[in-house]
DNA sequence: CCACTATATGTTATCGATAACATGGTCAAT
DNA sequence: ATTGACCATGTTATCGATAACATATAGTGG
């Protein structure tokens, strides 16, 4: 084999060529006034010395690395792996790339994580939810590129927006298990330290349950986020000891509602005769779930899709003003509330 | 703001701190010679100033990027996000950064994706499976760096190994099986294309049958890969239709494995009694699930942990020979194959 | 036939850091 | 006082590509 000391560059493929190193330069790069016949022997010569590109020169001298930085929360997480897929076909065929990070829903983390991607010249960044603390912030704010939020409705946006409100979402299935005659209805979440926007979804079901005169005392933490579906159950299980008369119960996503509707189902409580059940995401499972499981959907998919044509736009024109998009979550009723 | 109009470098933080750009240089990577006092003055002036490390310019000048570049067939998997973070831990704070792309179980696009990978010039590069197509595995024989084959225990693997062996895990549920009495073995799985991992587990599943001399036509495709819960469950009720007499279905996931369940309790086939079920994978679901679902663990988390380990390994030594690991798959028996 | 435009290619400087080597100062041992 | 070791810092060249500008050749309209 050739060039196994040390891989060729581009001034080697321009001797193999024959043609200077900025003609190889251009034979790389869509849209670049070359010669179709030239353009085939460089990548030929290229072929035959094992070249590779390197983006990482290339990111230095034109200032442009092609990276786009997305954190989310948790990586083992299908809403968000929903939104990264989204974003990622969304960028489709553009030369951007996304470099992904997780911040274990931890915003101190989520500061180190945007330190450390920043190092990397992205060309715009994603975050999922619009909290951050005062030095991300401000890391953001001078950063220089476009900066878009998502799974979100900040009041005060760095940059873009696309979002949904939380907030909202807790409250649409408040109001969904009121107008099923429910009342004594309870809220299961991760502890009150870290979720931000699950609890964003409980701050809508506080809020939801004092608009209709309910007392929203049935609150049980189930622990530091991400819920499990064995946290669910066991934080079920606490709910009924406690409040044994609920007739209601959210859940702050369908994993954890699973995890409560196994539990019930284990302790003989009749899913949606004596407890409805609700969560939140749409995940498959919640479908598939039997019952099946009262959820919101909050287009995870279509959040990276709208996040990918901000940045695009962005991108391409440098001195438009941020976009926000906040879509409408979709309330889906299912078996778990709804007596047929 | 200070700055705004482009963003500082090390000169401009040297001339701040008035040392050279070579002592700033110094103060940002740990175990340099310099004065304490210095850098300290040195990080303040930064601060000041705004700046931001450029590792783009660091990865081109020391030939270090920093990264290790990662495939998997999909994002939104359990499982691969397990080993996706045993591998980011096993890095814990090494320099080491993962860069992440997915394959969509297919092997042309893992070959576009190494390509594009191996222009960010990583130091070296982790691959769910181990088959590539002969482009691909040219591509990383010649690239230079430690090449890690993880979730498969290939017999001619490229370079470094963590995996275990998919056919294995499909035999032992197979002897599990027919220990419990089965004899009617139905397989359930994608279509015969893509997902190798899947169709190695089946291979398995035919060699196993075939040593206890049992017919292995019972073979149910669900579609491409991956198989959805609602999939398995429409590949469940086909099986039952084709082959009333099944006394027993592995399916290729944990996710096809409830929902072939969910049908069953459908259908109104009890499980286990008159159909035992199982699947792959450990997730979470198969252990809440009711009835619990019998599954084989591959340990995911253990083989990033592993994979992680065998290449700060070869990093730190790089005349080092590659590292093969094979762990063994564990059986987990559960409600859906055994009448307690 | 001339200026004029478009196309294809080459030349030079530069992106922002680090490697490799050079240097000056301090301190202990002889 | 001299030598040598060591620590802290500076100088210069370089990593591999691209931006910006320069140049050459071919075709076009008046």
């Amino acid at each position: 084999m050739r060039g196994e000391r040390k891989s060729p560059t581009m001034a080697d493929v321009a001797r193999e060529a024959g043609v200077s190193s900025m003609t190889v330069s251009r034979a790389y790069r869509p849209g670049s006034p070359i010669n179709a016949e030239t353009r085939e022997a460089i990548i030929a010569a290229a072929e035959r010395l094992g070249y590779v590109f390197d983006s990482t020169a290339a990111g230095l001298s034109s200032r442009r690395t092609g990276f786009v930085a997305v954190t989310i929360p948790s990586i083992n997480n299908a809403n968000f792996a929903d939104t990264v897929r989204g974003l990622t076909d969304g960028l489709g065929d553009s030369r951007l790339q996304v470099l992904l990070g997780y911040t274990n829903y931890d915003l101190e983390q989520e500061e180190r994580l945007v330190r450390q991607l920043l190092t990397r010249r992205p060309e715009a960044i994603v975050l999922t939810g619009g909290r951050h603390t005062d030095a991300c912030r401000r890391l953001l704010v001078h950063a220089g590129i476009p900066v878009l939020e998502t799974w979100d409705a900040p009041a005060d946006p760095v940059g873009s927006v696309a979002g949904f409100s939380n907030a909202e979402a807790g409250a649409m299935l408040v109001r969904h298990l009121v107008e099923t005659g429910r009342r004594r209805i309870g809220f299961l979440g991760g502890d009150a330290t870290r979720d931000t926007r699950g609890l964003d979804r409980r701050r809508g079901y506080l809020a939801a349950m004092a608009a209709q005169g309910l007392g929203a005392h049935r609150l049980v933490e189930a622990g530091p986020p991400p819920v499990s579906m064995r946290e669910g159950a066991e934080a079920m299980a606490a709910l009924v000891r406690r409040w044994p008369d609920t007739d209601a119960v959210i859940c702050v996503s369908d994993l954890a509602a699973f995890g409560a509707v196994t539990e019930c189902q284990r302790l003989g409580i009749a899913v949606p005769e004596q407890i409805a059940i609700c969560g939140f995401g749409a995940y498959e499972l919640a479908e598939v779930s039997i019952p099946a499981i009262t959820t919101v959907d909050p287009h995870c998919y279509d959040l990276g899709r709208i996040a990918a044509s901000h940045i695009l736009g962005l991108l391409s024109d440098p001195s438009a003003a941020p976009s926000i998009t906040t879509l409408q979550p979709t309330l889906m009723i299912r078996a778990s509330t709804s007596v047929a």
